[in-house]
DNA sequence: CATTATACCGTACAAATGTACGGTATAATT
DNA sequence: AATTATACCGTACATTTGTACGGTATAATG
């Protein structure tokens, strides 16, 4: 869907459905405009106009959080898809992808989780498929065991994560591949987040 | 959990359930009274007072709409898995299970989609898994080669949907299963639905 | 018999909410 | 040079919204 949105119109839906998909209903023109530091509701008010003149929501009069989120379909919430994991090539972070999936309201995911798409068969043994879109909260601090996105060397791995009192290990579904092994003191490494769920669509076809 | 909440606290409840599924947003005081025919909005402001002293919901103080379901579990929404498929197997659809506060949910999901449980590795060949929660619409005419829920004579299928001029196929992802084919005239044969989507949550463990 | 919970009513009010009208400034288009 | 779209401001106003206070009536409980 071509986006002839403006970049300040285009953050007020973003924020929008952020809204709705965390606080579960969408905001007052007051709550965007403390927001983005408007002084006035009026220029949220125009800014929605114009929204809704392109067609991307509808407002119901007089009602209070009353903003309808067109794109979406009924029950399916839109969220951005903002890059791809291939396991063992860097992380690639689409620069501006609005680039958003239906993602289904049960997999309703925390405002400050974002969503890669899964390229290549590195995860199969987890289960996790090509085309698949995972589910990443960066805020949450990984247990063991859990499923990790993590950078090493500049390079993405997906893997689970086991941490020893003296290092941290990265554990692979399959037992062909070596243990990875990150020393505490080493700094080429970071965590980007803990995988929190998997979705996969199947309109298309899969096979 | 045991419902001490009255009839009528118990509707109240239930309608603020069903806006928050169809409207996503839960109602103003005035859209329940409005419901509810009573002339003062007071009238449900005690009884969410009641609602929430006996800890069913919990409410934001001065924010518009702002009542929360303290039932609903952080990542879902009150959409409840309605039963599971096990290929092979019945459909199973769980009676009334969550007690008296899902029941309502239930049987109030628009009848867009619902969720089916997936237990069995008989779908492994689809790359779904037990414990996955498929995503079901049964208002989708299924194209060839999307995924579909068919019960056929009295036992579940999961299988890939093609549709012959005389007959219908279902396929399996695993070739050493041999395709079903539904004649035409055959009765005993019902398509649930279509797959729209499978979701995995990642916060248990997995393996 | 007094108390408490439930189930309603009306009146009142401050704050929130959506919206209208009018204005300024910049950039792009005609 | 005139027009249009964008991006803000301020003031104003009728409703809506949540909430408080006070009252009535019934049924159940101690």
């Amino acid at each position: 869907m071509a986006t002839n949105l403006t970049t300040i119109q285009k953050l007020i839906l973003e924020f929008i459905i952020d809204k709705k998909v965390t606080d579960g209903m969408p905001p007052t023109l007051a709550e965007i405009a403390s927001h983005f530091g408007y002084k006035t509701r009026t220029t949220v008010q125009q800014h929605l106009d114009a929204i809704e003149k392109k067609g991307f929501i509808k407002r119901n009069p007089k009602l209070s959080r009353g903003i309808e989120l067109t794109l979406e379909d009924k029950y399916f919430t839109p969220k951005p898809v903002i890059g791809e994991v291939a396991a063992g090539n860097p992380l690639t972070i689409y620069p501006d992808a609005i680039d958003t999936i239906a993602l289904p309201t049960i997999a309703r995911i925390p405002a400050d989780s974002f969503l890669l798409k899964v390229k290549g068969d590195s995860l199969k043994d987890a289960y996790i498929f090509t085309g698949d879109i995972i589910i990443v909260n960066p805020n949450i601090t990984p247990k063991n065991s859990q499923f990790v996105v993590a950078v090493l060397d500049d390079a993405a791995v997906v893997k689970r994560f086991y941490k020893k009192s003296d290092r941290i290990e990265l554990h692979s579904e399959n037992p062909e591949f070596d243990v990875i092994i990150v020393e505490k003191n080493y700094t080429n490494f970071k965590i980007v987040g803990v995988v929190v769920g998997v979705y996969r669509s199947m309109e298309k076809k899969v096979g």
